[in-house]
DNA sequence: CATGAATGAGGGTTCATTCAT
DNA sequence: TATGAATGAACCCTCATTCAT
């Protein structure tokens, strides 16, 4: 449909911007000049500038959502650490492929305001929650160690984000995304430590 | 000086604004409404808003600053994975008991602007830069495995950033603050697993 | 054009209230309300209340400037005599004519700032030019006896300024304009004495 | 008096700023830093800010009529055109002595508002009287021919104002005061023409 | 559907003046 | 008398949104 193209139009124009100078620094005279169309023709579109941010960033949270296939437990699936790393894979490319969008998701949704903020607490809650899910799986099945497992999606999905925002802010192409995967799963799997020490509180004596 | 304590004031008040709303939102009279002070009044001590949420920012950063010892190699020293923890703990105490500040840091000021950007990029970039010299060493002495330091060292500032927002946006009282503290290590320590598995190649047969 | 149409009378209406108070007693605010628009309309066709002003001035000078033909001397042309005081009176009605944008050209633009002085000192440097060619033509004709013809061509613009803040400061309908410019114009050509007196230093002794 | 000498101190200092930025572009801060003194000191000596000005200029225009004598007409005095000249050199020398003062006279105080316009008019109108009535005088004696004395005072002004702004505005010192001077009263005079045409009519076929 | 002129609430900032010390 | 912190009215300008064409 027409009408559908020409709203497509105006949100991929809307997402360089918005990307580049953030919600409060773009204007929708800055959106209707780079898009070209009339200002009326805007509010035919949307109702607001603000529908046209959460627009976008609606339709980025439903995109990761649908590379996140649930961790499948049955007998005969693929080994779940194999199936995470999958989601993982799935996800990376996309926000990579459009960094724009992922730039928008990590450096300008987040403290726009208390809706928005509530919208990602959910996105992120829901993805700790499968990440825990997989974690405590894991340690039922003898894998995973004991832990904490929802700070430990946390700090998952922290640590994930903070290198894609380094990947991204760098304006060079990742030189092997490979590479940065298996780091990323290095640490995540095994920590930084190259044995673990004989004895757990090798730190100092902690009385805990 | 009283000036300086009138000023504090401002600051204090500000700071718990732009906490909540963020800068864009937040007005100047919002401002002065809540710190009881005349329009006039708020520009004697400060040349803008923006100035304010700057000398937030700049202040925050420096006492962060202060709390990280650069790490000792001297013989005698304390092992310098305690010396990493020490600094870890300064650091979170402070964000932890100063729960608006660190909102402003992780919430609001990314993404602000680009002279905030850049700012913020600084302050992380040798943050990072501390951790992957503690890293290197680590390898060098045969503690840590080998590992993009660089990466390695934005993973865990990612994975910090990511549970301090979770343990500030919550408002309940950090139950168990050590408890945390010691997760996190183990995590970024040892990853995941609970055994390292006997051939590195065990999720699936990647080529590389 | 409408566009064009809504601007000029939004210009006319500032000329009104610029020529009575001048452009730092007149507000923005009324403009509008004398032009009967929005604030946000006034800033459609402007860019701030200082490029309406200068829209003003420039326009006044554009209009004057069109006024003055350069004086021709080609055999065959009109006495220059004649040219110069065709060039007054084409002037000299027009601002006679307009009186608010005289007002403010006389009254209001001098002394504003350096800007709108260097712009009007250009504007007289050129009238003075053109007014000091023409004396040297004539004394080279030996019509126009010795004289520093720079100083005398802004002494002839100083006479004519005068005498037309004069003509229009008071409100009443100039009762024969041409009985005013012959005034000047014999002034200007043939002083105050009745009679050139015998020898020169008639005042006193000078020894110059 | 001390009081009175600080009072002067501030004037003198105002008199610089307001001679370079003008009435409107003059902030009290301005002037109470370049006077040293402070914010609540300036408004013990002066009710306002307007005062100050005020004062500069009443001042001024004192000084000025000081130096204007009445043309004495009794047997015994010396000619008339000798006293207007007097007259004329004692202020021409108090105006270049103080250029500051006869900027702000000239270029700032002009059209500032309604009362400072009528006092200036006032003061012009007094001098415009003082010489129309040496004209008058002139014309009885035989020395000067007939005139509208109005008009032709005001021409005397205008003239004498233009070439002072022009001689203050550059910053050259004047090199030749006494020819200016010459220059200007030959031009007055004399007007510009070397020889009275034989018949008056000279320029076109006038029907006056 | 499309346009773009018009709107006006609201924002940040300035500055002459006051007043408690 | 001298100070300078405090005041708040007023200013210019922006910009998301509306609406007549």
């Amino acid at each position: 449909m027409l009408k559908e193209k020409r709203r497509e139009q105006v949100l991929l124009r809307a997402t360089e911007i918005f990307s580049e100078k953030g919600y409060y620094s773009t204007n929708v005279s800055d959106i209707i000049e780079k898009a070209g169309i009339a200002r009326g023709t805007f509010y035919l579109y949307f109702q607001s500038k603000r529908q046209v941010f959460d627009s976008i960033i609606d339709t980025l949270l439903k995109e990761i959502d649908l590379r996140l296939k649930p961790i499948a437990l049955e007998p005969g699936s693929p080994p779940p650490l194999e199936q995470l790393q999958e989601n993982a894979t799935r996800v990376l490319t996309y926000l990579l492929d459009n960094r724009q969008l992922t730039q928008i998701l990590l450096q300008h949704a987040e403290g726009l305001d208390q809706e928005c903020d509530e919208k990602l607490d959910g996105f992120y809650q829901k993805l700790a929650d499968m990440i825990g899910s997989s974690l405590k799986h894991g340690i039922t099945m003898g894998l995973v160690r004991q832990c904490n497992t929802r700070l430990t999606a946390y700090s998952i999905i922290g640590l994930v984000k903070e290198v894609i925002r380094q990947l991204i802010s760098s304006d060079e192409d990742i030189a092997d995304l490979d590479e940065v995967g298996e780091e990323l799963l290095k640490f995540g799997l095994l920590g930084v430590l190259l044995t673990v020490p004989p004895h757990y509180r090798w730190i100092k004596g902690e009385s805990k």
